[in-house]
DNA sequence: CCAAAAACATACTAATTAGTATGTTTTTTA
DNA sequence: TAAAAAACATACTAATTAGTATGTTTTTGG
């Protein structure tokens, strides 16, 4: 890896513990600077600007991490039950990278960042989809292999899941405790058997 | 109402419409001011600080009309079922206090004030306890009337419903659309029927 | 190895911010 | 009605902010 790759990549990743624990706006570029130990030549040789940034966060430490914890698993082509709820106990429980204190990630980015950003906006929306079609898969999947009714309407199932894990990342982030995940994915686990 | 009163909740009522649309932290005092058209020997005459109106917009605006809509319904003894599913309807489609585009004020008073304001979180805790045991009271009054099968867990129900709200605004905001919403509740009530 | 580009460093600016100091006006109360 | 307190007005400050201007150093390709 060159070193300037290495420069951005600390920059990034810095920035983004930073901004995942206090938020985006209270983030400065010079609290940035400090922690990382890179001058503000260096960012803004690799960032045009702070939102600039923040996509980058985004698309290149967001987006993988979350296709790899929130996308693959549901392609593997088992029973959706079973599939979704083991992916819901990973990212809530088991996820050393999210913390219930912080929240999610791309909740706080959009709470803060869609009344006045709209990239920022677009990028997410575009991880929200990408979430929602491998849902929709993964039950569609289900149905053919009878392990889902075949009346149950996956783009609803999708969509009600999704708020599910939406909303209780911001009740764990209000309630800083874990307790509320276990309540949460035991009922998570009822309701998924009601779609077999 | 005196005249002190009236500046009082004018600043209150211009403030929270800031800071609904646009955000917390981005709302500025000077912009409070301009839109109110208050001084800032006013401003300051009323509250010690920002964070204090803050608090103020919280326990005097916010509290009370989040009675009325998300506490009250829930207290009419009448069906779970359709009382959970009319109250969401209601605060989903029908208010017109709440706006797809903004989200949740309290979602979002938690989101950008959680990480360093605990005084934020004590009040928003408070309301979010008081509708937990509003949608638990409610299930347990339907576990008597026999609308409720009684092994439901009321304090699991109440957690995931009150998950799947916080969770469509925030899918709301992102998509701008109440499209979502419509999807929401229709699984909803299929959700709440499975339990009678 | 040496020019040219890439990568980084330092010092600054202009705007915005919350909050204060010090007034004046209005209302209340004795 | 006059003194006192409440309510509001104006001008300022000190800190912080994102971003820029102008350098120097480091790396790379011929």
């Amino acid at each position: 890896m060159k070193k300037a790759a290495i420069t951005r990549l600390n920059i990034l990743q810095k920035a983004f513990e930073l901004i995942y624990s206090k938020g985006y706006l209270t983030t400065s570029i010079d609290e940035i600077l400090a922690t990382t130990h890179v001058t503000k030549g260096a960012f803004y040789y690799h960032f045009k600007n702070k939102d600039e940034m923040g996509i980058a966060i985004i698309n290149e430490l967001l987006k993988p991490t979350f296709e790899a914890t929130f996308l693959k698993p549901l392609a593997s082509g088992g029973d959706p039950v079973q599939i979704i709820y083991d992916m819901m106990q990973e990212i809530l429980m088991d996820n050393e990278f999210l913390k219930v204190e912080y929240g999610c990630p791309a909740a706080n980015f959009t709470q803060e960042m869609a009344p006045w950003n709209t990239d920022f906006t677009k990028a997410l929306n575009d991880l929200s989809a990408a979430w929602k079609d491998a849902i929709i898969a993964c039950i569609e999947n289900g149905k053919k292999d009878k392990n889902i009714r075949p009346d149950v309407k996956a783009d609803q199932v999708a969509i009600f899941i999704m708020s599910g894990y939406w909303g209780i990342r911001n009740i764990g982030k209000l309630s800083n405790s874990k307790t509320v995940y276990l309540v949460f994915l035991k009922q998570l686990k009822e309701y998924l058997q009601t779609l077999r």
